[in-house]
DNA sequence: CGTCGGAGGGGTATCCCTCCGACGGTGCTATACT
């Protein structure tokens, strides 16, 4: 009894006040199971990580609860026009408690200060921003003073697919939050596979977190995995397929700018209503293109990964892959955007040998050696510098620096002081020895990199149940053969093997790979994601014969 | 690491083969012009 009296049921009263807030606010009836227990979470002030498919209405798993905190939520959102949509959702609604405003490049100043003048004077309740802008010291110092109650990283798997190289202020905002004074954090993701949700709870430094993870499995959508030899079969296979879903909307996925541009010609000259969508088009088209798919009129879609994020037609009817994707993180994202109406979808992956090569040039080839050692030298001896007086100095680009800082940082050799100054730390190792343990930790996490695209090869590969295996590589033990793929249905039974030494999600030992878990079987195989290694593929006799696990 | 296009040699086919280098995704932002 006096545990009760002593420990009031908190959560029966925060989900009275959330139920009471979506109805009130959002006008909806009931709550999903994964929504609900993500905003328990957030309300009762824990760090949050969110792993729900895009359109399980992701977004309202903070913006519910930041309606009932005493301060204004911090919205972190990786693109523009994205955020765009999202401000007017919220602003459409004519609801203070909902008011929503911005700080990026696309304001003027005025508009910045009178942003934040509507937040500080509680007449707006979200302030959506870039990491770019938080890592400005005097603008971190502006959103400090709003004292918010929530920080919410949207999208937050661009963290880890962006952050160690692409966009480095991504790894800045475990910083901003720790400045911030550590309020509750919010993190949200429509796919992050075990790697990539430690890698966020890692960088932002969430602390004793809860994950929430629901519904990857989609039943509406039909998987389909076809190995072409060469070009010419890829292309048959690709037009059949487009014949057959004879101007339903779709997006065919293609590995580069130029293949967007060829093919959607080709296939306008074969009578298909295409149009293609990459990261080189002038704002303005990428804008246009964009309607014009929402509204049907250009119903296929040839794209780079730049069409993507943002996108939510909810009757995509098909995806194609014209390539492999570079890990199953990309691949279930991609074809998550198909069949959001609930409606049944299909994908197909067309795939060849020779995609990797592309996939390995993007994964990133070495930093170098001598260039690590003479910028951790700089470091020493030129005192505290500007990230610019550091490229003036070492004569590298802008984004190589950024690259070798975040490597020299993560190993103790160099550190970022408040007024965005870089040092050497006191007591950081030799220049030598810092390059040393900084190619060390780049190849570690191109290893990984690796392994992920492993897992891809080893999906398209399968001769078992598809959802099975994609989900397995999220953690995710499916039972029962999901019935909406291809080798279901083709094969329906075989391929099943009873030899499993170790049960799905056991975790287990290696002698070389140290400890990890135990994540599915397909057919005689069995995949184990390593703590240091990542994702590896054995064969179960020779597991079996060699007594290569044991149970950790 | 593979593909593609141009250059150059072979050898004399209104051009074919081989070699070599370039290229390949994702977006924020600040700044300098019109």
């Amino acid at each position: 009894m006096r545990s009760l009296l002593s420990f009031p049921p908190f959560h029966l009263l925060h989900s009275f006040r959330l139920r009471r807030a979506a109805r009130q606010v959002f006008g909806w009836r009931r709550l999903r199971d994964g929504q609900l227990a993500a905003m328990r979470s957030i309300m009762s002030g824990r760090d949050t990580l969110v792993v729900l498919p895009t359109g399980a209405g992701k977004s309202a798993v903070y913006q519910i609860p930041a309606t009932l905190l005493p301060g204004p939520t911090i919205v972190i959102s990786p693109l523009l026009a994205l955020q765009q949509d999202q401000l007017a959702s919220l602003n459409d609604r004519g609801i203070p408690q909902l008011r929503a405003v911005r700080i990026s490049s696309a304001e003027t100043p005025t508009q910045q200060a009178a942003a934040l003048a509507e937040v500080r004077e509680g007449r707006a309740r979200f302030l959506f921003t870039t990491p770019e802008q938080l890592a400005d010291p005097e603008r971190a110092r502006q959103v400090r003073e709003l004292k918010p109650s929530l920080v919410a990283v949207d999208e937050a798997h661009c963290l880890s697919a962006w952050g160690y190289d692409f966009r480095p202020d991504y790894l800045g905002l475990g910083r901003f939050i720790a400045d911030l004074g550590r309020p509750p954090v919010v993190a949200l993701t429509a796919t992050a596979s075990p790697p990539v949700r430690e890698d966020i709870a890692t960088r932002l430094d969430l602390r004793r977190h809860q994950t929430i993870v629901s519904g990857l499995d989609r039943p509406n959508l039909h998987l389909e995995v076809a190995y072409c030899s060469d070009e010419q079969y890829r292309w048959r296979r690709l037009s059949a397929f487009l014949k057959e879903e004879d101007g339903r909307s779709g997006i065919i996925y293609v590995p580069t700018r130029r293949a967007a541009e060829e093919l959607s010609d080709r296939l306008v000259s074969a009578g298909f209503k295409a149009a293609f969508y990459h990261g080189g088009m002038a704002g303005g088209v990428r804008e246009k293109r964009h309607l014009e798919f929402s509204d049907g009129e250009i119903p296929v879609m040839v794209a780079t990964s730049a069409f993507g994020m943002g996108i939510d037609k909810p009757d995509i009817r098909w995806i194609a892959h014209v390539a492999l994707p570079d890990s199953p993180d990309s691949y279930l994202q991609e074809i998550g955007r198909a069949g959001r109406d609930g409606q049944p979808a299909r994908t197909l992956l067309l795939w060849r040998m020779e995609d990797e090569a592309l996939q390995r040039f993007f994964n990133g080839g070495s930093p170098d050696h001598a260039e690590l050692r003479d910028l951790a030298a700089l470091l020493r001896t030129g005192g505290p510098a500007t990230k610019t007086q550091l490229k003036e100095r070492s004569g590298l680009s802008a984004r190589k620096i950024a690259q070798l800082l975040g490597l020299l940082e993560e190993v103790g050799a160099a550190d970022t002081l408040a007024n965005n100054k870089v040092v050497s730390p006191r007591y950081a190792p030799e220049p030598v020895a810092a390059a040393k343990a900084a190619l060390a930790q780049f190849e570690r996490r191109q290893a990984v990199g690796q392994t992920r695209g492993d897992m891809m090869r080893a999906f398209a590969q399968s001769r078992s149940c598809r959802a099975q295996v994609l989900l397995a590589y999220f953690g995710e033990h499916v039972p029962k053969q999901c019935g909406h793929c291809d080798n279901c249905h083709v094969r329906p039974g075989e391929g099943v093997s009873d030899d499993r030494p170790f049960t799905v999600h056991t975790g287990v030992r290696h002698a070389e790979w140290g400890s990890g878990l135990v994540l599915g079987y397909d057919g005689d195989k069995m995949t184990v994601l390593f703590d240091e290694v990542g994702y590896k593929t054995l064969s179960v006799p020779v597991v079996r014969a060699q007594q290569l696990l044991v149970v950790d």
